[in-house]
DNA sequence: ACGCAAAAGTTAGTTTGACTAACATGGGAA
DNA sequence: TTCCCATGTTAGTCAAACTAACTTTTGCGT
């Protein structure tokens, strides 16, 4: 029993959030039509301002729900190794690396240009969470093995490079200079090296 | 004598991709207004379409334009430091994530979503110019220091980290979990770790 | 010089998609 | 039951990229 030509939709804020989200994993943010959602729920265009200030309100809870994603696939990578080993930290660059390769488009939105996004206190808390989960365990691998060195400086550090892969890697950018590079065991090689302890330049 | 009311411009398309230049790097390529730039030219607003297929044709323009202009500051920052020498790579980091940190909107532009500029031969041209300076200074201080490794993988995981560094900065995702972080002395301690030959994880 | 084709402007549209105003429906609490 | 108001609808506005059709220069070949 198909509730189908129902006047009232049910839950048209879920519905409208969730053909967002598949239409941006698709085809992306600046291809996104309100009236494409709309379409998919089966509502008219008008019908989503009842439930959103503006079209920027849906790509926010979007965002928020992304940053989510990320978060949950680090922390299982990150169970999946062992919390406080170096595999686990590797495991968890590989799993931001591996968010950004599979859903292109989102990690586009997510750390995008368009900075009303940013300000949204839902996109903050989330995104928060998101790399306070590396700093912390970074955190704990250090203390598990004595290093020395400030453990924030260090997931700062970690966090830049796997950022900074996932962009080049999802813009395309490795492909103009470097076709063939394998991301993954840069991650791997690359990853260990971050561990130094920070201090004013240790030449050699 | 300024050639003032003339029905013909004289450089309309220089003066259009001037202004589209400057308002871009003032306003961000998303808030651009075509018709922005035809006023500050003093045309009306169908007159870009004698010298340019569309929008995106003035952007690719610029971006190659702002690539020019990064690889103009990396030259200039590791000739000032010497070539083949730390100091040089350094200053070359520094050089593009202080370009990134000035001229946000125009980075967030080049590295941004849209994928049609990323096709443009002039943009490709420029960009992979840009690139290729510095895995050849990289290339040539290894060289020199007789390091082991390739410098092209060296090369990359330095220029991956130094993106990631302007990517974070720009989009204020830093503010949000280290406000204070000193970004030029995270290139200045991180690059020396990255120069390590690349291999099987040498843990510790 | 001159004539005229084509380059480079103009004005006046069209189109598209976000957003708004005013009205319609129906679900649920008093 | 009643009726309020949340949640829909239709119809329309607005902005900005783009197009069509016309006009004004420019400059080249004779």
């Amino acid at each position: 029993m198909k509730p189908k030509a129902r006047y009232h939709h049910g839950d048209l804020k879920e519905a409208l959030v969730r053909a967002a989200y598949v239409l941006i994993a698709e085809d992306g943010a600046e291809n996104f039509l309100l009236s494409d959602a709309c379409r998919l729920a089966g509502v008219s265009t008008a019908a989503p301002y009842k439930h959103f200030r503006d079209r920027d309100e849906i790509l926010e809870i979007v965002v928020a729900r992304a940053f989510d994603e990320i978060s949950g696939r680090s922390m299982a990578a990150l169970a999946a190794k062992g919390e406080g080993t170096l595999e686990g930290i590797i495991a968890m660059g590989e799993a931001y690396v591996t968010f950004a390769a599979q859903e292109q488009r989102l990690f586009r939105l997510m750390f995008g240009q368009n900075p009303k996004l940013k300000q949204s206190e839902s996109v903050l808390r989330e995104g928060r969470r998101c790399f306070t989960n590396v700093i912390e365990h970074v955190a704990r691998y250090c203390e598990s093995n004595r290093l020395p060195g400030d453990p924030r400086a260090i997931a700062i550090r970690l966090w830049t490079f796997v950022h900074g892969i996932a962009s080049l890697l999802i813009d395309e950018d490795y492909a103009v200079v470097a076709p063939d590079l394998d991301v993954m065991a840069m991650i791997r090689e690359t990853t260990p090296l971050m561990l130094a302890p920070a201090g004013p330049a240790t030449s050699r």
